[in-house]
DNA sequence: CCGAATCCTTTTTGATACTG
DNA sequence: CAGTATCAAAAAGGATTCGG
């Protein structure tokens, strides 16, 4: 096994884990995905509104940011013209089972 | 299966979640959970502070908080009297394969 | 060396107002 | 309604300092 916690300089890695988990770990950031990934579905901006519970300000910025990493699809909604959907990319579906997991965590931990 | 994404209300649940969530998505958070856990063993603040390569400040605010919710053990260090270590606690050490499974999936997916 | 207090800078958030 | 721009407040980070 790799002891690399011995070795003085730090895993490169870790630098774009970092990032990437800066974005994820902004307000709303995970919860965005799992309720996406929970719905398993398009959702409209509304909706995701509703269900993180924060302002549109934020909620507007995370799906930017998301989208921009290829995490969320924004695609024209279908029933409504001028207003689009959101949902979750090939990328973020594999990652949504590791969020749907802390959510259980925290759920049996009582945090 | 209980399609809580029709619900109006927001799952109770979140809130508790999502303040979780806050901690350990702070600034090194996840990073100190991880590195005690590959480590398997009690780190030192030093040895912390190299591997997550972040300001003695960060790390100490980081260490207090993860104590505080129960995620981390402070515990005298053996060999240097006046300086503690640091260690998983029980329930932290259930939370760190999800963690792990984090970074790898960022390694994998090269964000 | 270990780690916390102070203090300052940067980042992030959200209320409000605005546009299509 | 579906977002975005602006701007003020809050939160978080880090350099420095200081005491064991």
């Amino acid at each position: 096994m790799y002891d690399y916690i011995m070795e003085n300089d730090c895993d490169p890695i870790y630098g774009k884990v970092d990032e990437l988990l800066e974005l994820l770990t902004k307000s709303k950031g995970l919860h965005i995905l799992l309720i996406l990934h929970k719905a398993n579905r398009e959702l409209g901006f509304t909706d995701l509104k509703r269900h993180v519970e924060s302002a549109s300000t934020t909620v507007s910025r995370r799906l930017s940011e998301l989208e921009k990493y290829g995490l969320v699809d924004r695609c024209q909604n279908q029933t409504r013209p001028n207003s689009m959907s959101y949902a979750l990319t090939e990328k973020s579906k594999s990652l949504a089972p590791i969020i749907q997991s802390m959510y259980d965590w925290c759920k049996v931990n009582q945090c």
